[in-house]
DNA sequence: CGTTAAAATGGTACTGAGTACCGCGGGCGG
DNA sequence: CCGCCCGCGGTACTCAGTACCATTTTAACG
């Protein structure tokens, strides 16, 4: 075994203090003590004390940016779900450190609030993406309403993954690249709906009934404007 | 006039700064000096410097969940409606403190983060509340994936009502209590309809399409395993 | 293998937010 | 008039984060 970094040293003691003592009970000097390294090297691996449990949330986030910036116009909800899994799979692939850290975001509040920033950045690289490509629209120029509904659309995204994502950290979900694609598949069939506004075409409103077809199609003529 | 309070003092000392040098260019010793109070007592009345610019985020956060707890299983839909107007109206009314607030977290990357945690609080109440109601869901224990929904429901909620502030405080929009209504029954439309489980009855997918109704029957009837 | 430049590390000293504690003065009820 | 309590001020402390410089280690190159 080759001689560990000084940032893996230093992350190994930061998580091994705040298991044993907590977060806030845990300073600085304590675990730059413990790794056998001066004050000045920690804060040249880590800005912060918070980014010694999120080391790459910048990396990731400019990641997903990326994805989303080179995705070619042809599909914009592959791009969406490759990136949503880019994520996911990240912290997957982190296993047990993933779920320490989650471990600590849930007790910290400091830590949790942190966690819905990074969410909340996510969300944002989301919804301009969805707006810039005015997904399921139909209008040109996808005025204010059209804003609205990529915002929505962005939150709706960004809950998906959180919502996967906790449930892999609680071991609630065996297969998570699943459920994240399923749930995916919710938000588009949410979304990728009519507009507000229609011009011409069909407009089909999402709703559920018990009753058959049959019965269903006058309704649906009407709306549509399209008697029998 | 009668002799402002402590508390004001310090407040009109602080946005003063702020405005004038930057937020992060202002020291708490700044804010005391000018209001020609001591520091102890800035922090007996904010308990942190940001919290001068959001005095009372925790209150409104109260009322909110004081509003959705006390309401009667009547119309859910009414009662998240009241609590996004609460909040939308605090600001409002607060009217220019709440552009000057909007100025300064719009250029103050800290001050923006503090505002996205806040908004996740609220994004928690309103899920726990929908969850808790299984808003539209046609399953009586409501599983998994109702409890995906109701966190998508609740971020589109949140996403509408910061929509709508964000067009008021840009001073875009002249109606911004009407516009949040619209809002609203956007997400109501979106989010009112099927839960994902069918279980009998008929399930129509949200779609938007050039072609009218005659055309899209089949595939209907294909999806809904009801062929002609 | 020795020299040297660059990079990593360490130490010191500082700023500023937030906390703990105590002492003071002024209003208010008894 | 007295005591009591509450709001205020002051001091001293902890700790995160920054700036700067000295030192060591590493690596490149002759």
């Amino acid at each position: 075994m080759t001689k560990p970094t000084a940032r893996e040293r230093l992350a190994e003691a930061a998580f091994a203090l705040f298991d044993e003592r907590g977060y806030e009970q845990t300073t600085v000097d304590d675990i730059t003590e413990r790794a056998g390294l001066g004050r000045t090297t920690f804060f040249r691996n880590y800005r912060t004390k918070e980014d010694v449990i999120f080391p790459d949330h910048d990396r990731l986030l400019e990641q997903v940016a990326e994805r989303l910036r080179t995705a070619g116009p042809a599909n914009p909800l592959g791009a969406i779900s490759d990136a949503v899994r880019l994520v996911l799979l990240h912290y997957v692939g982190e296993g047990d450190l993933a779920r320490r850290r989650y471990a600590l975001t849930s007790k910290v509040p400091a830590l949790h609030d942190r966690e819905m920033v990074s969410g909340a950045r996510y969300q944002r690289l989301f919804r301009e993406f969805i707006a810039g490509r005015r997904l399921g629209a139909a209008g040109q120029q996808g005025g204010e309403p059209a804003q609205l509904r990529a915002e929505m659309a962005a939150a709706a995204v960004v809950a998906a993954h959180n919502h996967v994502l906790r449930r892999w950290l609680r071991g609630e979900s065996p297969d998570p690249v699943r459920e994240v694609d399923e749930a995916l598949r919710l938000v588009t069939e949410l979304f990728a709906a009519p507009s507000g506004e229609a011009e011409g075409g069909t407009t089909v409103v999402a709703f559920r009934t018990g009753q058959d077809i049959d019965s269903l199609i006058p309704a649906l003529r009407r709306i549509a404007g399209q008697p029998a």
